[in-house]
DNA sequence: CACAATTACGAGGGTCGTAAAAATG
DNA sequence: CATTTTTACGACCCTCGTAATTGTG
């Protein structure tokens, strides 16, 4: 029996073109893909792709097949839909994670969904985060590594890069890109909680001067009124409106970039589609 | 991502009405039936079951859910449906058996829904049938055991009993069964090219005497003309009117009841399928 | 006490990713 | 020679079945 999951390839080879670009869209291996075609090829009894040695593309077969797919996957997706609205609210959901960034990421996505939802967060490490997750602490958890456990289930969620927030008198602040060596001497506005990104401040930006401040509406005023650089995320893009005459320029060193992996129990596993 | 089959499990549940006459229906144990509802709960994040400690019944979601489930079902059919359609038509399919019974009532399958196929069957033994499917002598292979090969897809086919036909005036006719022993010092017509079912002749039926005729007309002939008994089988039920004025009473031995598999190699699992 | 459902646990099959091969423009 | 597809192979995850547990009529 072919299942959904090989209709969602088959259809997703015909948007991106080619087996490779839609292994790379679907986050698997074009081997995988290719052998989940094979299999649907014998699922049906006949081919969906006229094939030259290097190219594979779908034929009048594979292009009905591709059509009828979509049907199928439209009626199961309408039918996630009707069970959704069947599912208990979230009244309380609590999210644990290492970094802020995609905490409020977080939270925004589940207010959204349900805006009489109860939603907490808070910041942890990761030994904590796990803990607290088998305790039902946390029904989210935000990491920086998959999580390997029996029971859990891990999605990776969103990369967050760091930028530096000038104002644009700023002798940087014409640069396409910094270097964290290059703030060496720099004196910065720093909002307390930093979760994991706190050992990038600690460890490698020893030469930097931070002025610490943990509440948030100071912590703007400090932005607007002083001419001193700050940290911004990638994660601000398009949600929060970007200080007037502050220009933003990434970070170039790869450990100004993370990856960010959400979790949940396996019973909780809704919580994880939901956060998309 | 929930699958096809996890629905179709459900929709037998709703049918069935406890998991167990579902599983039982579904040829997969209570167990496996109960974790893929647990897993469709936590997918849709909502109980579909009202439990009590040994009852669990559909509830208000779980009927929503049956509902949504035949729907993605039924699309899904009419998919198959129509790829098989662009199927390649069966110009050849060679079926390899190891009994006659199951041998024609898969001649008479395909052919019923191809009239234009060349469909050809030979009796063999179990070791030439499975060299004979990798070579591709044989598209479909029936044995009396699963076929445990890399690439090889077995599906159970149909049980087979054999029964005997004998005159009403017979003085086992009027039985609800026979023993083989009880055929001790019979003479018996029987038809040549038994496959698998010969061996049964020939070890546990040494005091029978078998007056043996390869020729079909001339067999049935032997019948009409004849008091002598005959074997016939259960796959013959519907299939082929029974002979005037003979009755038909079961063997009881475990030994005249056999299980058939049938085979086929991954890329002609298609033909596995539609001999349903 | 037989039966329904669930949990625990080890085994098997399917799918995956890595690596290598073959072919093309 | 980079790119695309396909095969080979080993590893892992998921689902399965057996067995044991619990609770019920």
């Amino acid at each position: 029996m072919f299942e959904l999951s090989d209709l969602e390839k088959l259809v997703c080879v015909h948007e991106a073109g080619t087996l490779s670009a839609a292994a790379e869209a679907l986050h698997i291996s074009q081997p995988a893909l290719t052998r989940a075609m094979q299999k649907l090829e014998a699922e049906f009894g006949c081919e969906l792709f006229s094939r030259t040695k290097n190219r594979a593309e779908l034929n009048v077969n594979g292009l009905l097949a591709v059509s009828e797919a979509k049907k199928v996957l439209s009626t199961a997706k309408r039918m996630s839909e009707r069970m959704a609205d069947r599912a208990k609210s979230l009244t309380s959901v609590r999210i644990g994670s290492c970094a802020p960034g995609p905490m409020w990421v977080t939270e925004e996505k589940l207010t959204a969904l349900d805006p009489n939802a109860e939603i907490s967060a808070e910041l942890s490490d990761n030994d904590l985060l796990l803990s607290g997750l088998h305790d039902d602490k946390y029904q989210l958890i935000i990491t920086t590594e998959p999580v390997k456990a029996p029971g859990v289930v891990t999605r990776e969620f969103l990369t967050e890069s760091l930028l530096v927030s000038l104002p644009p008198s700023h002798q940087l602040a014409n640069r396409e890109g910094i270097h964290i060596s290059e703030l060496e001497g720099q004196t910065m506005l720093l909002f307390s909680e930093l979760g994991v990104w706190q050992r990038l401040c600690d460890e490698k930006m020893q030469g930097v001067r931070f002025i610490v401040q943990s509440e948030m509406g100071a912590f703007t005023d400090l932005i607007n009124l002083s001419v001193l650089p700050n940290f911004d995320s990638s994660l601000s893009d398009g949600r929060v409106e970007p200080p007037l005459n502050r220009v933003r320029v990434p970070l170039l060193d790869p450990a100004a970039t993370m990856t960010f992996y959400i979790s949940a129990l396996k019973k909780h596993k809704r919580l994880l589609d939901i956060t998309g």
